[in-house]
DNA sequence: CGGTCTATAATTTTT
DNA sequence: TTATAGACCG
């Protein structure tokens, strides 16, 4: 049953409100997520029929989080008719109902980001002359903010630079294809349901009530998608904050939520400001730093929570002082308050600041985790399986055979490959098509010639069995691999048998989840690439269990919290970034810090060094501007000196104390 | 063709 | 410092 005893005014409010738009500001930590859970049973004892609610996130972690505590609350059966997903998981079935429309084949494949820049380089080659030289990344860039701007496509002869006439090449390649990228997934969705009133009268009646989570994070598109579907009958219900929009360099518009009230007149506003994680410390030392963004709706976080310790700030000679110092005291803290090392988090701006920090950890002997980096789906040997994958559903698809032609080297070098894609073209057939074809193979020396003969012979074999329709597709990839060489190759060009060992038992993973995925889906090997293209979570379940110290950035940490936090590195040219000022997007910055102070509960520590080694040689450093704009009440600005002495801190003694004497009072 | 060497650049990363 | 992309030679 629905526990609404347990609210606040506020959050009664947010969860009541069930009709028209809302908008609910939901600061860090005033228990956002139990008031969409909350709201959703709600609307089910209302009466609503859950295939009429949709609940939109961002990430695949973030609905099934909501899937399952709305499960421990209602009904089972109702839970499973709720449709909780991703942006993208909902245009992907929007699109595989009703893409037919703007021409494109309901068994589109989709293409993650290193599959686009696959095709991004190929175009490039193809388009530009040798003198004229366009950085891949810098298209992708171009390319995804255009079609996040919802741009017209220029067509070529009119294309005022060279990244518009890519994009235009880009987009009539994909469309060849039968693919589309994560950002097609939005617009071609918003496209279909604007230029077809059938559909989107179809999808308005699907849904009577939206809600969106994360609001704060989305983009023009997906507001706009939002707006399709939830625009007659207006019961839209969008959570967010305004102050803790870091993805703004990915295109979120902070303006959805700024002025949402333009797009849905009338709104009912709800300010969630009662936290419920940190101490009146840590929120005072935050609200006074994220009251300088101009651009924002004003609210202030509150708790009952007591005032706590201050906010420490302490200054390091350097880097590596500054990490000997966070560690030791985390490891003081953590004995004297028989804390767990799960309670602690070491939060920085970039990834790169981590190693100093990890060195430490590991002289110590202190288990830690480290969040991100480069992510599971980006190992090189993890897309290499995907490309065979791909290759064996749909061999047409260029750019993912282009990845895999020569991997292992197999004599098919840059030269044949380079023909046999202008092949391709005149041909207009693909690449795989061509290099069967008579005439190609009579351009190449008898040693290519048999080299491709042989690689043909090899895919075609494995997509034969791949297709049975019985096919046990995990033991079909085993074999493959085992008939490229590929684990061997792994081997040998690795430069350690540790690296060798670690890429090897990640190919094996990827065998093991197609096994697993077999054993659950009959949608076979369109299904499991599908799948694991939208949702590719990091492989860290095993660490996530594990007690140990966690060691993420900033943008990483949103959302979570921690018992006690250092922040690192807090220095102009970091945080705020170097890069930043050059984008002007320091208000972001000033969020980044923002969501990091509030991730605390109990205490926080943030750090800063006079000098650091940056690639590879010392350069000074001043604190962070923002440092400034902290309210000293909240504030104890410690020595390196004597933190470095002192058996524990004063702020250590003190909790340790505090809590003596909760202890003898009999309360703790 | 395939390995090695040198130049270059360097946030953040939900799908 | 380090990763990676392109140039260069065997």
């Amino acid at each position: 049953m629905v526990r609404l005893f347990d609210l606040n005014p506020q959050q009664l409010e947010a969860v009541k409100t069930t009709r028209g738009p809302v908008l609910i500001l939901a600061g860090a930590g005033t228990g956002k997520t139990r008031v969409i859970t909350m709201r959703v049973s709600y609307l089910l004892t209302e009466g609503v029929s859950p295939d009429k609610i949709l609940a939109v996130t961002f990430t695949n972690k973030a609905a099934n989080e909501m899937r399952e505590r709305i499960a421990g609350m209602v009904d089972r059966a109702q839970a499973k008719k709720l449709t909780i997903c991703t942006f993208h998981a909902l245009c992907v079935r929007i699109l595989r109902q009703n893409i037919g429309a703007l021409g494109y084949k309901t068994n589109f494949t989709i293409y993650d980001e290193g599959d686009q820049l696959g095709l991004i380089k190929k175009i490039i080659n193809r388009v530009s002359a040798r003198d004229e030289k366009l950085d891949p990344n810098a298209a992708k860039n171009f390319i995804s903010k255009a079609k996040n701007q919802r741009w017209k496509i220029v067509p070529p002869d009119r294309a005022e630079t060279l990244a518009a006439a890519v994009f235009h090449r880009y987009q009539e390649e994909l469309k060849n294809l039968n693919a589309v990228d994560f950002d097609d997934l939005l617009v071609l969705t918003v496209k279909l349901l604007d230029e077809h009133p059938e559909v989107l009268a179809r999808w308005r009646s699907r849904y009577e009530h939206v809600m969106v989570d994360e609001f704060q994070d989305t983009n023009r598109l997906q507001f706009e998608l939002v707006r399709q579907l939830a625009g007659e009958h207006r019961n839209v219900c969008v959570v967010g904050d305004d102050d803790q929009s870091i993805y703004g360099w990915r295109g979120a518009e902070i303006a959805n939520i700024l002025e949402f009230e333009e797009h849905f007149p009338r709104p009912r506003i709800v300010k969630l400001e009662q936290n419920y994680r940190s101490t009146n410390a840590i929120l005072g030392a935050a609200n006074s730093v994220i009251r300088r963004n101009p651009r924002r709706r004003p609210k202030g976080l509150w708790s009952e929570n007591g005032d706590g310790e201050k906010v420490r700030i302490v200054e390091a000679p350097d880097d590596r002082e500054e990490s000997t110092l966070v560690v030791s005291e985390l490891q003081k803290r953590q004995q004297l308050e028989q804390a767990g090392w799960k309670d602690f988090a070491i939060i920085f701006r970039t990834n790169a600041q981590s190693r100093v920090i990890e060195e430490q950890l590991r002289r110590l002997q202190i288990p830690y985790h480290l969040i991100g980096g480069r992510s599971f789906f980006d190992r090189r040997e993890v897309k290499d399986f995907l490309a065979y994958l791909s290759c064996l559903h749909n061999p047409a698809d260029d750019v993912n055979l282009l990845r895999i032609i020569n991997t292992p080297a197999r004599g098919i070098g840059s030269a044949t490959i380079e023909l046999a894609i202008q092949e391709s073209r005149q041909a207009g057939k693909s690449v795989f098509e061509t290099l069967q074809a008579r005439a190609f193979l009579e351009l190449v020396s008898n040693k290519t010639r048999t080299a491709i003969e042989a690689f043909v012979r090899l895919l075609d074999g494995h997509e034969t069995a791949a297709q049975q329709p019985l096919a046990d597709l995990s033991q079909v990839a085993s074999r493959l691999l085992a008939d490229t060489g590929y684990v061997d190759d792994l081997r040998r060009t690795c430069k350690t048998p540790e690296e060798a060992l670690d890429r090897e038992e990640n190919v094996r993973a990827m065998v093991r989840a197609l096994a697993e995925y077999q054993g659950r889906s009959t949608e076979g090997l369109a299904g499991f690439l599908a799948e694991t293209v939208l949702d590719q979570e990091r492989e860290e379940k095993k660490a996530d269990d594990r007690d140990g110290v966690t060691l993420i950035t900033l943008h990483a940490a949103k959302g979570l919290e921690f018992r006690h936090v250092f922040l690192v590195g807090v220095e102009e040219g970091i945080l705020p970034h170097d890069r930043s000022k050059l984008e002007g997007s320091l208000d972001e910055e000033r969020r980044l810090l923002y969501v990091g102070m509030t991730r605390a509960r109990q205490s926080l520590t943030i750090t800063h060094c006079s000098t650091r080694m940056r690639y590879g040689n010392a350069s000074p450093c001043t604190p962070s501007s923002f440092l400034k704009e902290i309210d000293g009440r909240f504030v104890e600005h410690v020595t390196f000196h004597k933190l470095a002495n002192a058996p524990a801190s004063e702020g250590t003694a003190r909790s340790h104390f505090a809590r003596m004497k909760q202890l003898l009072s009999g309360d703790g």
